[in-house]
DNA sequence: CATGAATGAGGTTTCATTCAT
DNA sequence: AATGAATGAAACCTCATTCAT
């Protein structure tokens, strides 16, 4: 019946794009950009050297095809989420933060960011667009209803801008222990636990 | 007489690697590593190609020497630091968070930090060391003082690891905000105000 | 009904090799042998890749249709020539000659020369094949045309050989200003004139 | 004394950029362009592949700089020449036919106008170079003396354009015998004698 | 017959590193 | 100590050719 998945070498276009991304994605973040070579993405998507090119024009295309991916996927999920129901903003900010730190699990967006910073340098157009595309849509989201609860007496006085970047802080801060120390052996964060910790305490913070 | 000054900046072979580690560091954190040509760091430290070579053995001796000498510095700002001394520990905290949000805006540690991420697949030593010898000194130390806040009643009960991550998460924002978007032209993090706002928001949150 | 005209170029599989070798001569005068590319040949014949090779096993089998097509064309045409009639030989080499001005202007003789100059380092056996059966056919039938005049007193002491590559040469010009010059913009040559001026020219040049 | 000539694989950087194009003539014109690989190109020259990269950036600036230098040299050579001085053009013209035909003897011409006549459909700003440069440049010379000829009467009126064309003639058919059927193993063509006989038999064809 | 996805040899080019001077 | 010419491994990418469908 799955023979199909026996098959050694054949005909499976529709798919082809999706695994060699994934390919690409588990080598980018293991070893990095340039010191993953094309033959190795090939080589683990199963198929020659030459087939990634039927599909991707360059080495870099894989990368923007990956970093494109992820926002095309951050956005529909953020679109719907505004938000602008009336009362208390904290269970709104909740959810949403809530949502980020699962999308940290379940998703490879822990090492995408990290493959987004590595390459900011060579790369500049990646980090260009993740930005406009994720951190500028994110941290204003954030920041409107901060801003909201301050206008209500909900939270104290502070600096909207601020306050979202303090948040965000968590979620980098588990990207990266994800990303960077977990793959060298050090000890693991619990993402959903810490999440959890981290909001409270935000929240607590802006407590009027 | 002004001989010094004539030859300006010809022959001063003490000098020499760390204007080698100088140039490096500019055009890694520019670039990245590896799209870095040793040519370039040369001719930016203002010698020749093999020139390098009498100072560093390899192109990664020139990163190992960043973080190594960056890790040095680290220990021995904060070594001095620990603060037995007993009553509140919150002014500890907060001078201690402003000594770290002192050392991105005056050192290079921002550009450091993303040359460890960016390289933490292909050089996962650097990664290491940076984490044994700075993380893994730096979290415990706020933990500790934490864990004193709680057991004095001067904070809420809280899970002192994750909240040092919380307060971590902040100064890991501003280091990238600084090394990878500031450079591709968004806007610049003003990183004291900042810091102020997150250990203030912090601290609040701890509150009893 | 008008199903032959509705199918428009989809099924005549006798005309295929002549439209492979067709689309392979108009790429190979554009861009050269080797920066042509297979997939080329067979888009411009309305096919795919795989199917040129139905009908040439290789690409350098092309190149060789291409100039044995032209051979065979040569030698018929020229064949029923030789005209060993009697009488002054002027008009004769005059009609020869026309004849080869002729097949400049309405064949593809002057890309495929080009083809052969170009490819006669790394094809030899074309030169070769071209030379035997085309050069060394020409040449002597000029030669021989040549030295009956010089002895029936027709021409003035001349060196056949010699005299025939003179008259040879203005063909050449013709061929590689058309295929080399007018492609890339250069004045355009009017070959029939130029060719009866060039014939006047070496017969005049002939007269005892 | 010569034991520098002897000396293996050291400083020579002088000559080198001469020698690396003797190599790359060599071999283009024996194979082609695209057949020859820069590694063959650096053995002959006795370097190293990456060597050749020292010198010339690309395989096409190789060929590039080989037909700069033979039109500078062209133009140098035919820069004295314009001859302007009055009486007889014949004298002229047999002078400057002569010329032509040494420099086709006596350098590598033969193989260089096979070489741009093999490219200019894939580098088609070498002919164009070549053309503008080279060909229009001897072509108008040529008819300007003819012109004067037919003026005074010393050639009948005759169309100088097109004599010029048919005593190019002669000397693209003897670059090509050299260049292209020599190597195949084709019967050599003596160019002096061939061109001694081709000038008189123009000048010829040219009295009134 | 025809297709076009897949293969993989082969060539160009880069660049860390060496070493004669 | 310093130079920079030279080396050659390594990686990207192309494209002729094959072959399952």
């Amino acid at each position: 019946m799955t023979d199909q998945s026996v098959i050694k070498r054949n005909r499976r276009p529709a798919a082809r794009p999706a695994e060699i991304l994934t390919a690409a994605l588990d080598l980018f973040a293991e070893k990095g950009f340039s010191a993953t070579r094309m033959e190795d993405v090939a080589r683990r998507a199963g198929l020659s050297k030459g087939a990634v090119y039927l599909y991707f024009t360059d080495k870099t295309a894989l990368l923007t095809a990956i970093v494109e991916t992820t926002i095309a996927n951050e956005l529909k999920e953020v679109g719907a989420r505004a938000s602008l129901a009336p009362g208390p903003v904290a269970p709104v900010i909740t959810e949403a933060a809530r949502h980020i730190s699962r999308r940290l699990t379940e998703t490879r967006l822990p090492e995408i960011l990290k493959l987004i910073i590595a390459e900011s340098g060579a790369h500049p157009e990646l980090a260009s667009l993740y930005f406009d595309h994720a951190i500028s849509v994110a941290l204003p989201l954030f920041e409107g209803l901060i801003r909201r609860g301050v206008a209500t007496g909900e939270f104290r006085p502070v600096e909207p801008a601020y306050t979202a970047r303090s948040l965000a802080g968590g979620f980098i801060f588990s990207a990266l222990w994800r990303s960077v120390f977990e793959p060298i052996g050090k000890p693991a964060l619990d993402i959903p636990a810490f999440a959890e910790h981290h909001i409270t305490l935000i929240l607590k913070g802006l407590a009027p």
